[in-house]
RNA sequence: GCCGUCUUAGCUCAGUGGUAGAGCACUCGCUUCACACGCGAUAGGUCACAAGUUCAAAUCUUGUAGACGGCACCA
């Protein structure tokens, strides 16, 4: 069989996502071990108005490895995908598509067929992001895809709301809330986020002190909220405004008659000391307010436009305008002091970056003491979750926890879950999960549903376990019992509070379990100029993009390879670094299977190479070539370097030992140390015969199947399309738990490693050799001498080694472009010749005619220098009788042997210097 | 204001007490029959700065400077 001489990413990515998906690999019933242990991960669910971006690639590509990891060792895994409904998002995309259709107003078609147009886009849109999963090769059991709303979800988000309600966890209340004039709904602390602006001003006004001349200063931001002042407050020990307290301000443009009053609220220090007080439109005015008993007085309508209440001239009025506005008639009224440049952070929605108006407004909440202690319990208890990295995480999230504030959940949206909340005519409130149980609580009244739905994350907040089934009528399930608590949860910074902690809370009070034991956050995806990618910004990158121009492979790998927790730039240039990995690995495989007649994959193969590994010959020479011994001991050590870094979420290692495994080990020493004995165009005569070349196809062919299926799981496409190509490949090379499903390799265990084939004297043998070859292959390209010249080496040193060399010969030969092989005690060459040491040995290349003296004098004065500077440096520390009696024993001696074997190599150097005069 | 992170080769980043690493770029040499998305060989760093702890610090502590993140406040 032949391959194409370049991998082509898009024809394996065409074909084998379909079949893994169509034949069950994904769901965790195509593991048939009963005993298997269950390992799962629920997705953060995009939303549905979203597309693929570089955090979700990210996070995809940490989630779908570990998947297929743990599938691959035979856990029954679970990756549950699904969607949340984006309650603003969808709205707002419903709304502007009617406007633009139609020009109609949501109102114009009102709530249910609003609803049903909801509906409807997110059919048509709302699968973007799962057809970019398939694409990225996710292995997640679309057969259990959720979505928030859900029959059974939503069931889950009314049961949890009335059971909340009914032991006061939720309440409805007045209070000042983060009012969005644009969304026209309230929002979260948490989706309120800041804004400097640099053009602020501060706005000076003096109101009027009745039965007097004087006149107070007050300094504002929003000037319009002066129409909503009922007090004026001072600190009570400013003596400035001692004699204020208590008296009456006639209010500018109102003529309403309002109180000075002395509040340990103000800072005398900042501004003019003084503070007007608007209960209504700010929450430290609300505080105010209410410990004096001050009217709140609402100015302002939903839509951000001034209300009746700030008086005929502004009702109706935009808020911004109205600024001006007051600040005109101040200005006519002699009464605006002044006005300052002023540099402000702004609250602004987080979505379309609206300045946030705080609004008094009755709104439903869940109260956050008793959810906060049982969240700071599980961390101070159990650890849990256990975040992955732990520092900084686990002290934000605990930070964040400690310092929490109630959660405003109401929303006035229609695309949602509607609050599960009835009122009579009088007002009264009925909580219950069906509009008959309500009305049956009212004892038979005409009820109507309040008009509000549930934040997003409220139903977000269950994903853990309303996924599974769980919906409050429905308590328990085999997916609940297999898979919850689930074993980790990979998302980003962004909605650690939002949603990871609000998941802890809501799991552990509604199912009594944690909702996953670990936590990976990862970094973020930073643009080619380190900032965070955004739209504004214009420094995104399109991961699609990615795909079609270097492969999903690649990239996904290179994601592992980033994946260290912190933030980091995107580099396309990286991505290009394993778009060659990848083409290498394809070239790796084409060139065993181009010499594979006959041959086919045999992991008996390798046994008698591992017994060797387990139990050195007395003494005497392993029957197994050195390079095989090599390759399985750095097999193994990989495997296990491998599982250990995933298992403590270090993707970025794993991918590096794989990279160097593959392409150092494999490629560049192993294929090129075997590569005559299975070639045809190799040495026929050396050979022991057909027999001995066969074996050698099969041990190469071995190796490369077992290096595929570590790289799986980053490498999906890749892997599956090559490993079908090898011969030998079946489901007889399944992890038992999958013995009967269609061959992939998938399904195909996962290397564990085997300490005891870690083969310490192959290592330090092999590595001998690598390093004659190299010292060789130094002096060739330093002396400057054409490859076409076959020269002869002369190597000395003691027995063992020249054993190992001698075996070794003909690799030595090929790898050193050298002739012949002169092994003894010591050297014996003509002073013409290039010289060089190694660890174990010292070598010399006769080269009449063509050395360049003082080249080589400089070669090996570079040499000793080198290792001169080492020694110096060893040398001063072992004189250092501190170092000698303190440092650990091992260390010292450590130290010492080094710098014999320094002294040693330094004089053949030295040696060799003078023997060229 | 509070909490926290980062600063290592030209670039992007690993490494977190015991001889400084990778990829890319650079330099030199290769149309070597798997791969030029390649092969071989070099070069390149007082690990931001200062002090301390230690036999030993890129690594631990404190401080300084710069970059950044989260939270709170902002009349």
């Amino acid at each position: 069989m032949e391959l194409d001489k370049a991998y082509d990413p898009k024809s394996a990515e065409e074909h084998h996502y379909k079949r893994w998906e169509e034949s069950g690999f994904f769901a965790p019933e195509i593991n048939t071990d009963p005993e298997a242990k269950p390992y799962s991960i629920v997705i953060p669910p995009p939303n549905v108005t979203g597309s693929l971006h570089m955090g979700h690639a990210l996070q995809h590509t940490i989630m779908d490895s570990l998947i297929r990891w743990k599938r691959m060792l035979g856990y029954r895994t679970l990756w549950l995908p699904g969607t949340d409904h984006a309650g603003i998002s969808v709205q707002r995309k419903v709304v502007e598509q009617l406007k633009k259709d139609e020009h109609k107003k949501p109102t114009d078609i009102g709530r249910e067929e609003f609803i049903k147009r909801a509906w409807a886009w997110k059919e048509q849109y709302g699968n973007t992001i799962t057809e970019q999963m398939r694409r990225e090769g996710a292995s997640v059991d679309w057969s259990r895809h959720r979505f928030t709303m859900d029959e059974s979800l939503s069931l889950a988000v009314r049961n949890v709301f009335c059971t909340l309600y009914d032991e006061g966890w939720i309440y409805r209340g007045l209070r000042i809330v983060n009012w969005c004039p644009k969304d026209r709904t309230v929002l979260s602390d948490l989706e309120v986020k800041e804004e400097t602006k640099k053009d602020g001003k501060l706005t000076y006004l003096k109101y009027p002190v009745m039965d007097s001349d004087q006149t107070i200063t007050v300094a504002t931001t929003r000037p319009e909220t002066m129409l909503g002042d009922t007090a004026v407050a001072v600190n009570g020990s400013d003596k400035r405004y001692k004699d204020l307290v208590g008296k009456t301000i006639l209010l500018p443009l109102t003529n309403r008659e309002i109180p000075i009053i002395a509040d340990e609220y103000v800072d005398a220090e900042f501004g003019t000391g003084a503070v007007k007080i608007t209960p209504a439109h700010d929450p430290n005015d609300y505080l105010v307010g209410e410990r004096h008993g001050l009217e709140q007085l609402l100015v302002m309508n939903l839509d951000g436009t001034m209300n009746a209440a700030a008086g005929a001239e502004f009702d109706g009025m935009d808020r911004f305008a109205a600024r001006e506005k007051v600040v005109a008639m101040f200005d006519e009224l002699g009464l605006l002091e002044k006005v300052d440049d002023y540099e402000i952070t702004l609250p602004v929605c987080e979505r379309c970056k609206t300045v946030v108006e705080p609004i008094l407004s009755e709104q439903w909440f869940v109260k956050m003491d008793e959810m906060r202690d049982m969240a700071l319990d599980l961390m101070k208890t159990e650890g849990s979750p256990h975040f992955s990295p732990r520092v900084p995480h686990e002290k934000v999230y605990t930070n964040w926890l400690e310092n929490l504030k109630d959660w405003t959940i109401s929303r006035q949206l229609w695309w949602g879950h509607q609050i599960p909340a009835w009122y009579d005519a009088e007002g009264n409130v009925f909580v219950a999960r069906t509009e008959e149980e309500a009305v049956a609580k009212s004892g038979g009244k005409d009820l109507t549903q309040d008009n509000d739905v549930l934040d997003t994350w409220f139903s977000s907040g269950l994903w853990a376990f309303s996924t599974f089934g769980w919906n409050g009528d429905v308590t328990e399930t085999d997916d609940l019992n297999a898979f919850l608590p689930t074993d980790v949860l990979v998302t980003g910074r962004d909605i650690m509070f939002l949603w990871v902690s609000r998941m802890m809370m809501l799991t552990k009070k509604f199912v009594d379990k944690t909702a996953f034991n670990d936590c990976v956050i990862t970094g973020t995806v930073l643009g080619k100029d380190g900032k965070p990618m955004s739209k504004s910004r214009n420094n995104g990158v399109d991961p699609i993009e990615m795909f079609d121009k270097f492969g999903v492979d690649a990239t996904r790998i290179y994601l592992a390879s980033i994946a260290t927790g912190a933030d980091i730039r995107w580099n396309d240039v990286g991505v290009e670094t394993y778009r060659n990995f990848a083409n290498k690995i394809w070239n790796a495989t084409r060139f065993c299977l181009m010499n594979a007649e006959g041959a086919a994959v045999d992991h008996k193969s390798l046994e008698s190479l591992l017994q060797q590994a387990k139990e050195p010959p007395e003494g005497g020479t392993p029957s197994a070539s050195l390079a095989d011994r090599w390759i399985v001991s750095r097999l193994n050590r990989t495997a296990l370097d491998v599982n250990a870094a995933l298992g403590k979420y270090e993707f970025h290692s794993a991918v590096s030992l794989l990279y160097h495994f593959f392409w150092d080990d494999f490629c560049d020493w192993y294929i090129e140390l075997v590569k005559d004995e299975i070639t045809s165009w190799g040495v026929e005569e050396e050979r022991s015969g057909g027999e001995q070349n066969l074996a050698a196809k099969v041990r190469i062919l071995t190796v490369l199947e077992i290096a595929l299926r570590m790289l799986h799981p980053f490498m999906p496409y890749l892997t599956e399309e090559l490993w079908q190509k090898l011969p030998g490949t079946s489901n007889a090379l399944h992890h038992a738990a999958y013995a009967g499903a269609d061959a992939t390799i998938m399904l195909a265990s996962f290397p564990p490693g085997d300490e005891r084939a870690i083969d310490a004297r192959a290592e330090a043998e092999m590595s001998a050799v690598i390093e004659l070859i190299k010292k060789v292959r130094n002096i060739r390209a330093e002396m400057n001498i054409s490859t076409a010249i076959r020269f002869t080496v002369h190597v000395a040193a003691d027995a063992a080694f020249q054993d190992v060399f001698r075996a070794n010969e003909a690799q030595i030969l090929k790898l050193a472009k050298a002739a012949e092989l002169v092994i003894g005690d010591e050297l014996d060459v003509p002073r013409a010749s290039a010289k060089a040491v190694t660890n174990d040995a010292r070598l010399a290349v006769p080269l009449e005619g063509l050395i360049d003296f003082d080249g080589e004098r400089t070669r090996l004065a570079n040499q000793i220098a080198k290792l001169t500077e080492e020694k110096t440096r060893l040398d001063g520390q072992l004189l250092n009788a501190n170092f000698v009696d303190r440092a650990p024993a091992e260390k010292v001696t450590e130290l010492r042997d080094r710098s014999t074997e320094l002294e040693s190599q330094i004089a053949t150097l030295n040696n060799n210097l003078e023997a060229l005069d």
